[in-house]
DNA sequence: TTGAAAGCGCTAACAA
DNA sequence: TTGTTAGCGCTTTCAA
């Protein structure tokens, strides 16, 4: 399988050579303007040592010849792509948005470039040995599943890498945490202000993701602070889903009717979920219910009622994550480092009665 | 700048050979497992030559030394390096995941990856050949803004390339296009059974975009059927934002309390602005307001009432996409195609009465 | 300031 | 079935 068990009608090689003009290479330039191909590269790469009028003279059969030169060649000598490979655990929603368009303005500020790419089937070291990674000058990983053996095989890489929002953290690597427990304490305190402890309640993520735990232990901790005791099921996981936000609406709201509730959801979607829920079910927000979600999506702003939630600074964390990894690739002997995103509270309607 | 410029407190070299090793060459693997570099490679390539427990022994070298392909040597000799790149105009909202999803899995059944990156500061020809888009084997753009001189300058890098949703589509190059009439022209009936024709709006994207001057024309097309006249305000450009929308809904539906009014709007997100409007003017929908946006985003689903929509097929563009690229890589010299992506109406709660 | 030449790590004839 | 060898297009000493 590959390049050529097909009905190849044409000549092979060049053809007629009309339009498919090959690519031409630093030899051409250098014959063009009459220089040697060392001469062409430092206009390149150090055109302060070369004489301006070569140098122009260089850049001009540059242009004619439609001069690019071959990233493999380059890559090969001088071990670098500038380019950084952002690994997501699988095509973004909306969610990441904000996190890769800083993470790409600051790359760019800095003469790299951002690819993106995702993990969904990067189950096993071998898939991550499959990946052409090596040719990124640096990793930067969103992991937000416990996922020591893919934790493993990235960090074996041994390639100037940042982890997103790992559990623990990897001796020696650099790393993002958000820190979702001041957030997640406003969200509950916020609540607590105008719902009795008894009526509040965590809808939360996987039960294995990091994020989802923290957030959840967060609203733990401050219910316990507030309450005698707190009830197994004032605090549920699911996942980070509308749709797992909907079903514990349906099956949790419709008995609470008459009393004033409080959610906190694990995030956005799943607070959307409830949202939709209390809607089907005749309960009104903030009136009945009062809703809080986790990230700040730009959804809070859209729908109505507006909706409360914890913001998370992804542009920040982009950012981070970036100069972490470009402060690494010029200094690899530097101790490793871990960057704090902090959360925090943003009320909107759906939580203010 | 560059490897060691720095505190290398360490003997330069192996040092202590600890973790630090560089990483193993062929050459290694080859002296390691009694073969010359040609098995090795041959290991890799194509296996089916080499007898077999030449091969495992092969392997197991490979395996201990963690060898991996060196991808600047492997692509500047075979030319190749099975990645396709997409490009987009910005870093992509909720609306591309489904796209980049179907791509990604495609790609990879064929053994590509794919990476992302955006083309936000790509103005300019000069951004284009500043890419390391060169190590690609084959580009997939999308371009909703006319852009003559970007696309000319893409068109120019001369490799395999598939446009999605040009205007004009460009000789030669394949490309995927995103029938908006079908589905416009389906919202605009649709919400005319309901509405009278005079109390019909189109609340659209930027005037300059494709998709947007479709949907668009579709509507009014249909208006014009059913209709002595369509009023100049009955088709109003913004760009495809809920601002807009929301915008759009505080000046015009204040007004039209007592009418039925119909909206179609440019996309979800538009419809969703519109729908905060009518929600802070405490206009009911579907009772007062009905509304249908376009792209069947997840968001559809999610909120309250459920909205209607014109649902785009993002995993069969971003398929076709794929397909088209890699068969072009196969058969760079094959006529160009066209592939079509209809799109079609999904009725939901917000424009039921 | 410029050029000649030796690789970078790998693949692909061509031989054996 | 395997090995030898000549590059792929570029950068980078080392000389001039």
């Amino acid at each position: 399988m590959g390049k050529s068990q097909l009905i190849n009608g044409a000549t092979p090689g060049e053809g007629h050579g009309h339009d498919q003009h090959k690519p031409s290479l630093i030899t051409d330039v250098a014959r063009l303007a009459n220089v040697s191909t060392a001469t062409v590269s430092r206009v390149l790469n150090t055109p302060e040592v070369v004489a301006p009028a070569t140098a122009e003279r260089v850049r001009e059969a540059m242009s004619e010849l439609r001069y690019r030169p071959n990233i493999f060649a380059k890559g090969l000598v001088s071990r670098t792509s500038r380019v950084l490979g952002i690994i997501m655990p699988d095509f973004m929603g909306e969610f990441y948005t904000q996190l890769l368009q800083s993470a790409d303005t600051v790359a760019r500020e800095h003469g790299y470039h951002v690819v993106v790419t995702s993990d969904t089937r990067l189950g096993s070291a071998d898939a991550v040995q499959s990946l052409p990674l090596n040719f990124l000058d640096g990793i930067i990983a969103l992991l937000t599943f416990p996922d020591r053996k893919l934790t493993k095989s990235l960090v074996d890489l041994n390639m100037p890498m940042v982890l997103i929002d790992t559990e623990e953290g990897v001796p020696g690597i650099d790393r993002v945490r958000i820190e979702n427990e001041p957030g997640a304490r406003q969200a509950a305190m916020h609540l607590l202000d105008s719902v009795a402890p008894a009526d509040c309640f965590h809808v939360g993520g996987p039960a294995s993701n990091f994020d989802a735990k923290d957030r959840a232990k967060a609203f733990g901790d401050v219910l316990r602070e507030r309450a005698e005791s707190v009830g197994r099921h004032q605090i549920m996981f699911g996942d980070f889903s509308a749709d797992w936000g909907y079903e514990w609406g349906i099956a949790n709201l419709r008995a609470r009717r008459d009393t004033v509730t409080g959610v906190f959801a694990g995030n956005d979607e799943i607070a959307l979920g409830v949202m939709s829920a209390a809607s089907e079910l005749g309960i009104s927000i903030p009136g009945q219910l009062r809703v809080v979600g986790f990230d700040g999506t730009r959804i809070c702003n859209i729908i109505r009622p507006a909706l409360s939630s914890v913001a998370v600074p992804f542009d920040l964390i982009g950012r981070s994550a970036v100069e972490l990894c470009l402060s690494r690739i010029a200094e690899p002997g530097r101790e490793a480092q871990t960057i704090p995103a902090e959360t925090h509270l943003v009320v909107r309607e759906s939580s203010t009665p």
